[in-house]
DNA sequence: CCTCCATATTTATAATGATAAATTAGGCAC
DNA sequence: GTGCCTAATTTATCATTATAAATATGGAGG
């Protein structure tokens, strides 16, 4: 432990971050859930003790990381505000925005996730829920004509991963599927990912999905996880070849 | 009949996060790396034609997602920066913070990724990043005495799977590893996780974690693959009976 | 009594100017 | 040339004012 001091005041920080620091305290010590307000401006510039700008920028801080959400008018104010999974998505994308991530490295997570996530599915999800996904195996009968219309195919296979994902009753295997779904799904669409069609790629990825469903639907944890292996293992094949694809972007909401 | 769609203002963003927007774009569109410079407030003022005010809550809302960093005082001013790893770990700790996380997902994710990292360092490390593993391996040859040194040894072991995460060339695989490292010692430093000491399991724990470090240097990933598998196999059997405990907690950097 | 609309009120949003704090750079003495 | 000190530069903070947005309210019309 550092236990050096505890100084009166800390120069390290700036003082929209301690006040943004102290609010974030502040709604843990109430326990404060997602629609509860927080008292407004002025109040805060007398609670604080600082000006209307600094509470402003310790605001802007928390609405950024998703903490709080603002609104005019009366009855406005600040409330807490439930994180977003898309936020959550955004902002760890501008980490890995400097890291060097290939489509490789997706692909070894995905192995190991998308199998088990597949399993812990199996007889928990709701017909609403299978109809869903069924729906979205079946979108597209025929292999693509276009370049075009294999990108929406694509994207369609990673709406299917990215529901899937939704329904987890983990939340952070949940997220990590969703969150990697996100990443594909934008190389898909502003890079040249999925370049050349492959018909008989289409058509297993397809045959898995429908199989997975009706794993799914029949309880079969076991075959749920075997099928989405072999779903894994397809998709991997298909991007060999694609180099290295590093992530020099940031994800939007 | 114009007028509804694409209206020359966009009313749904704040201009503090439409101004940041645009700087985050002048980055990209100038690839402009770690330590380069922004233009001062001044400057931005000038550029994007708001006020002062307005400028500093966009620049706190990019600082706070770890993107810049500011200095005052000549040469000062703001600049790019990569988003760490503690922080993007934080802020993904905010989404958690709404979930529901239970100690039982965590373990579920660890028993899935840890053995895929372990095999895929084997042959990978250098022999100071060997020789670090073993130090932390070692660095309690005896059981806890105490409650006090039984909570140190399990926060010892965490280090360990985090010095592990940090080697790895997935990074997306290092992070979420080490964000698991990171909850689980926050658990056990703020609650009474691993609250009954194990006289045997700490004698397990040990045991993987110098047999690891031997199949590591000796290139056998298949053994530190199994070897990985059953230490998650010991620390979850550790788990069992820690009833769904939850995250109600912000990490801090 | 109810509905709808104009208006008042509350609250955040934005701009402006002034002052403080921090840090570097340059100059001055030795 | 070295070391200290002053000055210049830039962000940080505060204070005040005006504007815009959203909601509540109250009154007119039915």
């Amino acid at each position: 432990m550092d236990g050096s001091n505890t100084p009166p005041t800390k120069p390290k920080k700036s003082r929209p971050v301690r006040v943004a620091e102290e609010i974030k305290q502040w709604v843990v010590e109430r326990d404060l859930k997602k629609g509860d307000k927080l008292p407004n401006e002025s109040a805060m510039i007398e609670e604080f003790g600082v000006s209307k700008g600094t509470v402003r920028e310790a605001l802007r801080i928390l609405e950024a990381q998703g903490l709080i959400v603002t609104k005019t008018g009366p009855g406005g104010g600040s409330m807490v505000g439930e994180v977003s999974a898309e936020r959550a998505r955004s902002l760890l994308a501008n980490y890995f925005y400097f890291q060097d991530l290939s489509v490789a490295d997706i692909y070894q997570m995905r192995r190991a996730l998308e199998p088990e996530l597949a399993a812990s599915l199996a007889g928990k999800l709701s017909e609403a829920q299978l109809a869903e996904l069924q729906e979205l195996a079946e979108r597209y009968p025929e292999p693509a004509k276009s370049s075009e219309e294999e990108k929406e195919q694509h994207i369609a296979s990673l709406i299917f991963h990215a529901r899937l994902s939704d329904f987890a009753n983990n939340r952070l295997l949940g997220f990590v599927i969703g969150f990697m779904a996100q990443i594909l799904t934008d190389l898909t669409v502003y890079r040249g990912l999925y370049d050349p069609p492959n018909v008989e790629l289409w058509r297993k990825g397809r045959k898995h999905q429908l199989q997975l469903v009706e794993a799914l639907r029949s309880c079969d944890a076991d075959r749920a996880r075997e099928i989405m292996a072999s779903h894994m293992q397809v998709a991997e094949d298909l991007m060999r070849g694609q180099e290295a694809h590093l992530m020099r972007r940031f994800i939007g909401e």
